[in-house]
DNA sequence: GAAATAAAGGATAAAAAACTCTTTTATTCA
DNA sequence: TGAATAAAAGAGTTTTTTATCCTTTATTTC
């Protein structure tokens, strides 16, 4: 479904955001761990999403990533369609290029509801909402 | 959603589903300009799906690939499971071994009913269902 | 200001996926 | 039986994705 540089960039955000919940900052090395990601990998991706906004960051002692409010309220759709594009959410599922209502491939639409079922569900999905349970080790995030 | 190799797949044999409707094989080149896919690597997907009897092959003048009644009631979900695995319809959202009901990720829950959608999706399409609006132009396969 | 810390940046390596080419085998048909 | 046809098989190559390493820059603390 996601690229496993969108897996591993979704899994640090929420991370970050639970530990940012009580204004800490996570170095790379916590992150790597949290999340069972590899450690120069997931550094590369959050250097990219920190460039785009999605997360901020400090260097020098005491530094690390962190999230801000606007940070929190970023959707699941918003980072999968930074990463992955947005072929997910509008692509052909046959991968055809001109596919559409008037010109559709033959499995268009049985894909249009999926599509939408998926769109509407990253759409209405905040990290934030996710901070929450994983602090509380009802969710994990690890292996 | 699928790999280059299974959206591949599934534009050939839904291709040679119709082409088998008046009882003719189709060969290689046929397909690949059929369903706009690189002609050697189609050839080397119909060889493997070949050997796992989702199509019929025959060698020789008057060769090509065609479809039995059997083939024609397989689902696109078999198809999917045996190209690209099940990931797709069991896998973690975030790419974790251990998710499940019971030691979740954080977004396991959102992704149980998308994961249904999209399986129950998948299993109620056979290929058979695509050929008529093909041969009626009602869809196509290519680009 | 020097030492330590931690991310940014740039370059490279390894693995997987996508794609190509050439030879071999089976079949048909004249 | 021999030429032609078309898939099977096997062996690449290229491109993309995933992952690692090393150097630089910014920041803090003493």
């Amino acid at each position: 479904m996601f690229s496993k540089t969108c897996e591993y960039a979704l899994r640090a955000l929420i991370f970050i955001a639970q530990q940012s919940g009580n204004g800490s900052r996570t170095g790379i090395k916590d992150i790597s761990k949290g999340i069972s990601s590899p450690e120069y990998f997931i550094a590369k991706i959050l250097q990219d999403l920190s460039k785009k906004g999605f997360v901020q960051s400090a260097k020098g002692p005491n530094g690390g990533f962190f999230m801000d409010e606007q940070n929190l309220d970023v959707t699941i759709a918003d980072i999968v369609r930074e990463i992955d594009g947005d072929k997910l959410f509008s692509g052909c599922g046959l991968g055809l290029e001109q596919c559409s209502e008037t010109h559709p491939c033959p499995i268009h639409d049985q894909f249009k509801s999926i599509r939408n079922n998926i769109r509407e569900m990253l759409e209405s999905s905040r990290i934030r909402m996710f901070a929450d349970n994983l602090d509380l080790k009802l969710t994990h995030l690890k292996v």
